[in-house]
DNA sequence: TAACACTATGTGCGAATCGCATCTAGCAGC
DNA sequence: GCTGCTAGATGCGATTCGCACATAGTGTTA
């Protein structure tokens, strides 16, 4: 069922990576927050991107403002709000925990690899 | 989007976890498939393992046989075949690609936070 | 012995999500 | 004018998800 897709972190991380993202840049739009979560491995869509991004704000999670561009169409240009940063430790949290728990997961696997008859 | 469900390591892990348990158990059936993914942290529910085994096994990655159990309904129960021995190792790269993939978004993160104004 | 809990394997179904294609639009360079 | 890049957004079929439910054997206990 992984239906082959073997590359990349899960997109199951977004929300997470998206909130980590602004809370460390300030504001972001979503154009840069998907090439940002790209090159971190995150293999996910661009509409995927967009998506998220509304409905963090309509959790209120984020705020979000149109500005022009000195070259190129205008952007929506995101930050967080005291909800969102609140939120933004949590991922990071849970971020963390998964990593965690990944590794000691991998731990048990190799540990059986290497006892195995 | 992520839902709120806080807790354990994504669904996607379920096949590649599947599939590494069998590689170091040798056979294993549903419930018992379950149980080792459960306290390894994975949040699943008991549908996704029994149709991602029957997933498995009509791609070939297993083959299952009944036996009767002496406490309790009979098992269905799983082996690898050669090619899910494969795809064992190959979710082992996948994992710990993800695993790695995972550490230093992390740690970029750590970073930007540690050089914030 | 009837009721309950645990083990064990499954199905049904509505909702959420995914990936892909497509649309609009501004700007840049050839 | 055409192509390509940036930027945001929608449509839609297919997949996946979570939850509830069905079935059945065994063990416990009231």
């Amino acid at each position: 069922m992984p239906a082959e897709q073997t590359e990349g972190l899960p997109r199951r991380f977004l929300p997470g990576f998206l909130l980590l993202s602004l809370e460390r840049h300030g504001t972001s739009y979503g154009y840069e927050l998907y090439e940002t979560a790209r090159s971190l491995g995150l293999s996910v869509d661009l509409a995927a991107v967009y998506r998220a991004l509304r409905t963090m704000q309509q959790r209120e999670l984020v705020t979000s403002q149109w500005v022009p561009s000195l070259s190129g169409p205008d952007r929506r240009l995101y930050a967080l709000t005291d909800c969102g940063r609140a939120s933004a430790t949590a991922a990071a949290d849970e971020l963390a925990n998964v990593r965690d728990g990944l590794i000691s997961a991998l731990e048990y696997f190799e540990a059986l690899d290497g006892s195995r008859p």
